[in-house]
DNA sequence: TAGATTGTTAATCGATTAACAATC
DNA sequence: TAGATTGTTAATCGATTAACAATC
């Protein structure tokens, strides 16, 4: 049965999505929340909710089929209308996102590349064409373009985020390192490298030092 | 006062810090965790508490004075000591994060990057060297290196993954769109692009379909 | 002093987990 | 049928928020 779905399982699904698809390379199978939770480490109890809220098709005993239950959450993920998007800073990490093939299967398209820089101006390897930024608003306008994407330096990111909301763009995945303001309305999904780090410095520091301080009383 | 600091903590710790030094270039001033939260848009007591769990400068009536703060944030975050760690795979994504210098600023120091790939190799852009992956081991045990990035496209991330382990890795930033298993005490923090997509399409359906079934009732 | 802001203790909220009934 | 697996309802847990006392 379907409810609505939380922040957390919506964040969860894509990592189902991705072991199913793995798992069932043109065979048709079926498959249990038991089976997805110890390949993925994830409690069993929570896998079986999650599948519950985008899914009817699990049954006692079998479980679901494959090939249906992909079909369902790439429903609930909204994979099946592409949204198209324009990406703003043609540097290395830009180029890289966009010469990336694998966003169109998850719902992304990017339609174009700006920046202001004359030098990086044409197309880029992927076959993305790299415009002038001041050709933006136009664009997204024409195209009704909903999402942006960031990837330029940080001391630029809140100008470039003005010029997209002002662009009528809805939703903005940030790769800058620093914090965007915007209208409550528009969202804003920040890629923080930063905070990433942050969890991997503090294992190796828990780590190292328990092994250094193997012979210290803990305080 | 201060405590062990939780995963959601640690996580908006890099926040503060960012916009902290940007507020203060060079200024001393103080600052209060009301004018930290309005500006990131965060609950005033929660910037307050997690302050709290990094510092025992704040001053009732006066605040924080920034510049300690920003210590103290960054001694919590292992900024102090630069982590050394070993990128595997020299695409584009893998270049792109090579070259970019703001990493030292995390605590985070590309010593090498790794491929099988016979024409990447040499060195980067950024002056890092690209070695054949056959040198991995070697150069993570001599440097004690113990921080592995994955950019290898998806299926040839678990291997990957598997060598790093064996070469003493303890800690895996992942960029590979797939999940990865390890060992237990083996951290791994996947870089989930597609449950970031997934919180924008969804953000923009909600609104689209709102827009357009105005008349509809709600069920 | 008065009042703004801190830090802490208690209440709320939401997500995860556990227990169990339903069913193929 | 028996039993594995689902889906749901209740209990637990942790994080956020609220309330308030402490203090510069």
């Amino acid at each position: 049965m379907k409810r609505s779905i939380s922040i957390q399982t919506l964040q969860r699904l894509p990592i189902y999505l991705n072991f199913l698809k793995e798992l069932s390379q043109n065979k048709r199978m079926n498959i249990s929340a038991k089976c997805i939770a110890d390949n993925l480490r994830l409690g069993e109890i929570q896998v079986r909710k999650d599948l519950a809220a985008v899914s009817s098709g699990g049954k006692p005993k079998v479980g679901y089929v494959t090939e249906d239950l992909i079909k369902d959450i790439e429903i609930n993920l909204g994979h099946n209308n592409l949204h198209d998007a324009v990406l703003v800073g043609a540097g290395k990490l830009g180029k890289a996102l966009l010469s990336y093939d694998g966003f169109k299967g998850y719902g992304l398209n990017i339609v174009a590349a700006f920046d202001v820089c004359g030098d990086v101006l044409g197309s880029n390897d992927s076959g993305k064409q790299i415009l002038a930024i001041d050709k933006m608003k136009d664009l997204c306008e024409r195209m009704k373009v909903r999402i942006g994407i960031i990837t330029v330096p940080a001391d630029s990111a809140q100008k470039v985020c003005d010029m997209l909301v002002e662009s009528g763009i809805l939703a903005i995945w940030n790769f800058a390192p620093t914090h965007l303001s915007a209208p409550e309305n528009i969202l804003i999904k920040s890629e923080n490298m930063a905070s990433s780090l942050a969890l991997l410095s503090m294992h190796l520091i828990k780590n190292i030092d328990s092994k250094k301080g193997e012979m210290d009383n803990e305080e």
